[in-house]
DNA sequence: GCAAAAGTGTTGGGCCTACACCCATGA
DNA sequence: TCATGGGTGTAGGCCCAACACTTTTGC
């Protein structure tokens, strides 16, 4: 998150003490992946993050964040909560750690930020580090290094709200390729829940919603049994979603 | 919603172009109720709000709001979104409307607004109006005037998260009396749900939960059938908001 | 042929829904 | 005594959870 003005917004007019935070997720070998930024040379890493423009509206300006770090523009995007304690972490700490990349002084005294969640597909994102940052890379939700800021705690309750959305409402096609397999889908679940579901049950459930249709294919080449490929029905999935179609797992 | 430097914050550093607007909900002769402002000299409604201080959290702001207007302090309270269009509402056309309250050159250029609801005890409140209104008054929520700025989408969506979270959570403790009878409570739920209820599943299934403890009582003095009390049982009730028992009427 | 993952059905129990009549009280 | 709202039980169906073996494929 920067709380700078940063070069990549000089010269435009922003929105003071305000920024957004993104936690983008990804699913990928069967686990759970979140974009991460690596500080210029530093080993310290960060969630995504921007400014706001005088000129544009939250959601716009964190769809311009989400475009610039992963390449897509279409996009599952959801607010889910403003971080507004007075001391939201260590500044004095940070402002040391990261003097060599961002003059302390420029640092605003305070920054409210404001929390975005994104479910995107991993095979469609180019990540693209930004101008304070050496590296944007998938990490494994179980394998998160230490976060700077207070990022540990925005990830915590984006995965908190990710949850609980999945709960009562379809997701998943934001995450999953256009055809995928039965069992692609459910470690999907699997990962973002963080527990075993049974496969026969999942499936029953699933197919009795009407979300997903299967394909007159499989999937070759992979070891063993090839599994028969799905996609989503969009009607459907739209209807589902306004619904608001309970959908425990 | 204040979007100028208001008298009440004068001389005290504000965080620029962030305000906060509450729903306060109460529940009263069977059905829920808003607490509003009518705008000084004027016919006009709008929800109570505020600006927030460089030295308190967003949610010290929302408190501070809540207790100038209701005098309660202990309050049950959530940020449910963040409203950050460009441009909200009609600026022109409020800037006239309200020209003999505020300059019309004091208004910031944009404001960005978090939004919060609070569920009070209706005979705990005594409505406050701030310097800007003459009167502080609840509303029916199916009777409601035409809203300033955008805040009938506001309460739109703090009704749609009051629902939701109804949904999968006990609520209730801060919105009935210490002491209640089951066909309050069932009032309260179908007030804010906005529907019929089934007396005799109620009962069930909130005696099911034990969230509540029947008393050795009865509510004297009403006609008909005098009613037994019930209170909430604090631990019970946490317990169940813990484990995030699903709970849906 | 063997190892690994995919695919698939049934049963029991619990929970939710639907539904109607009697009772106690104040007026 | 009457009108009004409070209090209460049961039966059916649906959905959910639990559970294990056969099939297919690549190696």
């Amino acid at each position: 998150m920067l709380e700078t003005t940063s070069k990549e917004s000089e010269g435009l007019e922003l929105i003071p003490q305000l920024t957004l935070d993104c936690v983008i997720f990804g699913f990928h070998d069967n686990a759970l992946k979140i974009l991460l930024l690596k500080w210029k040379g530093t080993d310290l890493w960060s969630l995504p993050g921007g400014v706001i423009r005088q000129d544009e509206s939250l959601d716009e300006a964190a769809i311009r964040v989400l475009k610039e770090r992963t390449g897509i523009d279409k996009i599952f995007l959801r607010q889910f909560h403003t971080f507004g304690k007075v001391q939201r972490y260590d500044k004095t700490s940070i402002q040391e750690q990261l003097a060599h990349v961002i003059d302390p002084k420029l640092w605003y005294k305070r920054a409210i930020s404001i929390g975005y969640y994104a479910l995107v597909d991993y095979e469609e994102v180019f990540p693209n580090p930004d101008q304070l940052s050496d590296e944007c890379t998938w990490w494994d939700l179980v394998e998160i290094p230490k976060l700077l800021f207070d990022h540990e705690e925005i990830l915590e309750k984006a995965l908190r709200s990710l949850r609980l959305e999945l709960s009562f409402q379809p997701i998943g096609l934001n995450l999953l390729p256009e055809k995928f397999t039965m069992p692609d889908m459910m470690r999907m679940y699997e990962a973002i829940l963080g527990k075993k579901i049974d496969p026969r049950n999942f499936q029953k459930k699933i197919l009795n919603s009407g979300i997903v249709v299967k394909l007159k294919e499989v999937k070759r080449g992979v070891a063993h049994k090839s599994p028969f490929l799905y996609k989503f029905d969009r009607k459907r999935y739209e209807e589902v979603l306004k619904e608001g179609g309970l959908f425990f797992i």
